[in-house]
DNA sequence: CAGTATCCAAAGGGATACTG
DNA sequence: CAGTATCCCTTTGGATACTG
């Protein structure tokens, strides 16, 4: 059930959610702490799992742009749903 | 946010869910490739983060019997929702 | 800019044997 | 039965340098 392993997916979702449409580099800076190996590696699965829409625009130097696809923003409740029960669930460890 | 790390997690977790109370080497046999000393592990991070109850009857040999805490039925949700969307992901992906 | 390639240390996790 | 301990191979992922 896990498309969402690594420990990064949902960071890189989120960024990329919030944001519309996101160049690589841009996510690179959202996504504190990851390097430009595991972007490129998160991307890709994601990719290849339709979740999100890769777009080469032809600048100078090329951008690359980032958005979800449908499928993908179908995920949003299921991380809002997640991000919400990870709130509660601090609440129960750390309050006591 | 992932307190589900370890790939098993959600076996285990439904494992003990289904039965309602489960045994050690009941759950061992339920989650299919598990090794002893990974659920060991597994249900020990489980124990921390109070999801599951550890209890220890005196039987000879003695047995241990887990169940989910209250806050571990809090995940039901979550994990029903997951599944929901690895299924409907699954014919996203193959579909085409 | 958007990656790919290489190197390498650390973590993950299986198999097996052992203990109370 | 319910674990713990050890060995050891595999995977993960950071740092850095390089390419179109």
């Amino acid at each position: 059930m896990d498309v969402l392993n690594g420990k990064w997916k949902i960071a890189i979702i989120s960024s990329i959610c919030y944001y519309n449409k996101r160049r690589f580099s841009d996510i690179l800076n959202d996504v504190v702490g990851i390097s430009n190996k595991m972007l490129s590696k998160e991307l890709k699965e994601l990719e290849i799992n339709k979740l999100v829409k890769r777009t080469v625009l032809n600048t100078q130097p090329i951008t690359v742009q980032y958005e979800l696809t449908p499928h993908g923003l179908t995920l949003q409740t299921i991380i809002s749903n997640l991000t919400e029960w990870g709130i509660a669930h601090r609440k129960e460890i750390v309050g006591e």
